[in-house]
DNA sequence: TTGTACGCGTTATCAC
DNA sequence: GTGATAACGCGTACAA
C-alpha cells in the first residue's frame, strides 16, 4: 500500500487482467459486460480504492457531470435553502455542484460564470434576470444551458423557474389597503441590478394605483439585506409626516428589523404600525408579533431548477420552466389601522 | 461566429500566429513571454472568448485549482456563513469551490468525499471531527489535505480551524450558575456523530460538577435544529418538577424556539425562566428579549480554513490550524432567578 | 523567447 | 463480449 499516486483505469485493468476499455464499460455501460468480468473488475476497483479521474473523464466524454450555480450570497437564507435543495436533487442524479457567489455585482457574476464555464459545467443556475447583455451573449456563444430562478419574466427570453414577484407584491399590498391603510411606506431591497427587488416595488405601486391612491401616499426607501438596515430604514420612515400606518417590506429580514425598531420606539405592532414581510423564512415566526408575509417555496424552486437543467441535458427542446405559486400568510403583524 | 464547440488553445494559437505552448505560457508563466506576443495572444483570447478547459488542465498539471467542502447542510446559517467566507477567500486565490452536504450522516459524508476526491480537489474542508476511521483512512490514502472546522480537538490528529466547544459551554454555564440558578436544564443538539453538540453537553456538565452541582440537577434533552424542536423540547422540560429556572441551549435556533414557547405558556423571560443560546446568529437579536449567547466568529473561521488549505497546498509542512476565540454576549434573556 | 512533441486518464470507434 | 487505439485540451521538458 505504498501508492503515492491515485490508481488509474490502467491499474485496475492490469489487476483484473482485462483491457482499460472493459473497465471503463463496467462504469458506463455495465450491461455490455459479462457478469463474471464485471465482478472481477469491481473487486479490483474495491481493492485499489479506485475513483474515476474527473479531468480525464470530462476530456474524453465532453461531459462533466457538473452543474454550476452563481448566487448573490449564501448568507441569505433563501438562497442557501434553495441551493441546498438544488444540490440534493442534482446529487440524486449523480451530478455535483460547483457554487460561486456574485456579491450582487453583475461584473463579478460574469467573472464567476466564466470560471465555472471553464470548468466544463453542463448547466448553470442563475438568480433573477437583471444582468448585462454581455453575460447572456457569453452564455449563448458557449451554448451553456442555464435557468434563472426567483424570477419569472414573461417577456424575457430564457428559461425561468420562479414566481411573479410583482404580482405577489400586489397581492400583499391589496390586503394592506383592504384593511384600511392609506398612508403606506415601503422598505425595499436594493433595486439596482435586482429584478426581484424592483418587481416588488412595482407591484406595490401598481396596487396603490389600482386603489386610486397616488404615489404621494407611498414612500419608498431602499435598504441592504440586514436587520440593522431594516431598523434604520424604519426610523427614517417614522420621522416624516404623516406617519405611515403600515410598512410593506421587500423581505422578512427588513421586516423584522422594522418591527424591532418600532417596538423600541414605543409603538405597538400592529396597533400603531403594521408591518409585512416577504419570503417566509424561519425568522418570520420567531418575532413577536409573528410576521404576516408572502410565502415563497424556496426548496421547491431549487428542486425544480435542478430538474429543468437535467431535462435540458437529456435533450428537452423547449424550456422546462416553472411558474411557482406564492402564498400570503396572515400572522399577527398586519391589522387594520387604529 | 458559428462555433459549435468551445475554442481551444489551438484555436487561439492559430489566430495569434504562435504555438500552443506560447499561449499556454501566457496563462501560466506570463514573464516567460515577450510583452508583444503576450498582447497579440491576449487579443485573440478576448476575441474568441477563450477560457481554459478545466479537464485538460487538471490532466496535464495534476492540479485542479479546486477545493472541496462537505458540510452538514447549507440550511444552517452558521455553515452558510462560514462557507461563504471560505469561498470568497478561495476565490481571491483563483480557486473554485465544490460544495456538497452530508445531511449529518457520516456514511453519506464519505460518499460525498469520494465524489469530490474523484473530481480531483486539491484540498477539503470538513466540519467537526466525528467520523468513522474509514473516512480518515481514505483521506490519508489519497493524500488529500483537509482541515476540520467548528471544532478543536487537542488530542486528535489532523488540522483544526475551530474553537473549544466544551470550554465555551463551560463559560456560559458558569455564568448561569454564578447568577444563582440551581435547577438547570439543557436543550442540546443531536449529539450522535456530532462532536460540537456533544462537547457542549460535556462543557455544561463539567461546569455543574465544578460548582458542586450533581447530574441530578441537570436535565438534558436533545432536539433537531429547528424552532419547533426547540419549542417542543422546552415544553417537555417544563412539564417536570422541579421546574428549571434556566435552560441552556446548544444553539440559537433552539433557544429562540424555547423562548417563544415559554412566552406562550405565560412565563416571563428572563423573570420566570432564563434561556441562553450558542452561535450568535442574526436571529439572536431579533427575538424579545434578545438572546444571551456565545458568539462564534463564523466568517473568520471560513477564512482561516481557506488560508490553511492554501498554505498546505503551497507546501506548509506542519498544520496551519487556528484556535479561534468565542465570546459570551450578555443580552436580555439571562438574569438571576426570581 | 519560441516551437515540437509527448503524456496526463478517460471514452468512443472500430475490429475481432 | 472484449481489446486496440485514436482522440480530448492542456502543460512542460527539451530543442532550437
Amino acid at each position: 500500500m505504498n501508492r503515492t499516486t491515485a490508481p488509474t483505469l490502467h491499474d485496475v485493468a492490469r489487476m483484473a487482467g482485462v483491457s482499460t476499455a472493459t473497465v471503463s464499460r463496467c462504469f458506463n455501460l455495465p450491461d455490455r459486460v459479462s457478469a463474471k468480468t464485471r465482478e472481477t473488475v469491481m473487486r479490483a476497483v474495491e481493492e485499489l480504492g479506485y475513483t474515476p479521474h474527473f479531468g480525464g473523464r470530462a476530456l474524453a466524454s465532453n461531459r462533466s457531470n457538473t452543474m454550476g450555480a452563481v448566487i448573490p450570497t449564501m448568507e441569505n437564507a433563501i438562497f442557501a435553502r434553495g441551493l441546498q435543495a438544488f444540490q440534493e436533487t442534482l446529487g440524486e442524479a449523480g451530478i455535483t455542484l460547483v457554487a460561486a457567489s456574485s456579491g450582487y455585482d453583475p461584473a463579478h457574476e460574469l467573472e464567476q460564470i466564466r470560471t465555472l464555464v471553464g470548468r466544463g459545467i453542463d448547466g448553470l443556475l442563475l438568480i433573477g434576470a437583471a444582468r448585462p447583455d454581455e453575460t447572456y451573449a457569453f452564455l449563448e456563444r458557449r451554448r451553456i444551458p442555464y435557468v434563472m430562478a426567483w424570477s419569472y419574466q414573461a417577456g424575457h427570453a430564457g428559461c425561468f423557474v420562479g414566481f411573479d414577484n410583482r404580482r405577489a407584491a400586489m397581492i400583499i399590498t391589496r390586503k394592506v389597503i383592504e384593511l384600511g391603510h392609506r398612508h403606506i411606506a415601503m422598505i425595499a431591497g436594493i433595486t439596482n441590478n435586482n429584478d426581484r427587488a424592483s418587481d416588488r416595488v412595482d407591484g406595490v405601486r401598481a396596487a396603490m394605483d389600482e386603489a386610486g391612491l397616488t404615489g404621494r401616499d407611498l414612500r419608498v426607501v431602499e435598504a441592504r439585506y440586514s436587520l440593522n438596515s431594516g431598523r434604520r430604514a424604519c426610523l427614517e420612515l417614522l420621522e416624516t409626516k404623516p406617519h405611515p400606518t403600515a410598512i410593506i417590506c421587500g423581505n422578512d429580514v427588513l421586516a423584522v428589523g422594522a418591527i424591532t425598531k418600532a417596538k423600541e420606539l414605543g409603538l405597538r405592532v400592529p396597533g400603531d404600525l403594521s408591518v409585512t414581510g416577504f419570503d417566509d423564512i424561519e425568522l418570520a415566526r420567531a418575532v413577536e408579533p409573528k410576521l404576516t408575509t408572502m410565502h415563497v417555496p424556496h426548496r421547491r424552486m431549487g428542486q425544480a431548477a435542478a430538474r429543468a437543467l437535467l431535462a435540458i441535458r437529456d435533450g428537452a427542446t423547449d424550456c422546462p420552466g416553472t411558474l411557482l405559486k406564492t402564498q400570503l400568510i396572515m400572522r399577527g403583524s398586519l391589522a387594520a389601522p387604529a
